[in-house]
DNA sequence: AGATTGTCGTGATTATTGTCACATAATTAT
DNA sequence: ATAATTATGTGACAATAATCACGACAATCT
């Protein structure tokens, strides 16, 4: 299953599952999660079922086996560590980002020509970028976070997919150059600013 | 119009060429702008075609009024403030980022009970936010970015939207109940994250 | 036990989005 | 001047995604 908005809304029924855990609520229904995503509830019946996720006639879904079943189809049933590269504010905020701590994304270390150690919770150590070989070769790492500027962007991602990292998300505003068997997820911020500007123009207060 | 990916797509657009007026370009072609993306460029014409940008048969397209046209479509032909609230981790990196400098979006002010200037250039100011009722009389802003707490994300909001602004950016986990007329766009840095992994299982790697 | 209710699961249908093929126009070459 | 070339622009088509309608089934009620 190769599409995006399926993933995506995986990924949103979990962090709502996540809530639900938090909130002792054992049972729940397609119904129910609609209420708080504002996703339709049969196209959580139909995701569901495109994954192979059963719940119980009439009975709605029992939360924890729900939230495993989404964990297991996300890839986050194993412990998935990143490493974080480029130290610089966004990066320090990333490394900070209080929703990781409560899911199943890690950060474990941080490169940057300033190295020194994060103070985030658990703290992250930043190393040099010239010990990222060493390190991947101790710590079989196979994500990373690109934070750094533009102008390396592309180097980085090189030298990173040569020591055998595959999965990226990448913050810099350049298109990388990225070979078949990798894959990119790039996140715009300021594309994202953009995006709520054109749907607050005068001319396109239609319905959305 | 209304679809999303297109908006986003135009976005990008913008972005590339953005980068050839920065290197003196002054002609392109939508099949070189494809090469920079990776989007197809009979996909680039039809967005084009759309939204009522024409080129030059046989010509190609003139950067600096195929960016204007971008713009005025995208809604940034104008002035853009936007406040930004909570300067946390992730806010003191938005401030900060360098990506906005360069582009059409500006943030004219910080909110949050830890009160300071920030060093970014320009400085951003940031006051308490029992001050934001009052900056807003003075400061006719539209557009908010939300980077507060989960818990007091939906009352940040409904103080905002009360005040009128009507675009937001939310980087809190939770979804946000929104009336009809507003217009949210929520950025889920962990969902970006996994769906990463959810890309590189080994059990997905076909095509993409 | 049998009827009733509530919720899931999914094939059929509709809507949206992306791709393709080709008509059209401008430029260059002969 | 005419032909050849190279892009654009767009209607027709194909692929993808979302919604709907309804059947199945478990739990509860009488």
């Amino acid at each position: 299953m190769n599409y995006k908005n399926h993933v995506t809304r995986l990924s949103q029924y979990k962090s709502v599952l996540q809530r639900l855990v938090k909130s002792g609520i054992e049972k729940t229904y397609a119904e129910s999660i609609s209420k708080h995503i504002g996703i339709p509830a049969t196209q959580i019946r139909k995701d569901f079922s495109l994954f192979g996720i059963r719940g119980n006639k009439r009975g709605g879904y029992n939360v924890l086996e729900l939230l495993e079943e989404l964990k297991i189809n996300l890839g986050l049933n194993r412990d998935l560590p990143f490493i974080l590269i480029g130290y610089g504010n966004l990066g320090k905020a990333l490394a900070r980002y209080h929703g990781f701590h409560e899911g199943c994304v890690r950060i474990i270390a941080a490169f940057d020509p300033k190295v020194g150690v994060l103070s985030s919770i658990p703290p992250i150590p930043v190393y040099p970028p010239a010990s990222i070989s060493a390190f991947l070769k101790d710590n079989p790492v196979k994500h990373a976070v690109l934070a750094v500027p533009d102008d390396v962007a592309q180097s980085m991602f090189d030298e990173l997919y040569a020591e055998g990292i595959r999965g990226f998300i990448n913050f810099s505003t350049i298109a990388l150059n990225v070979p078949e068997d990798a894959y990119v997820n790039n996140v715009d911020l300021e594309l994202e600013l953009e995006t709520v500007i054109y749907y607050t123009k005068e001319s396109n207060n239609k319905t959305k």
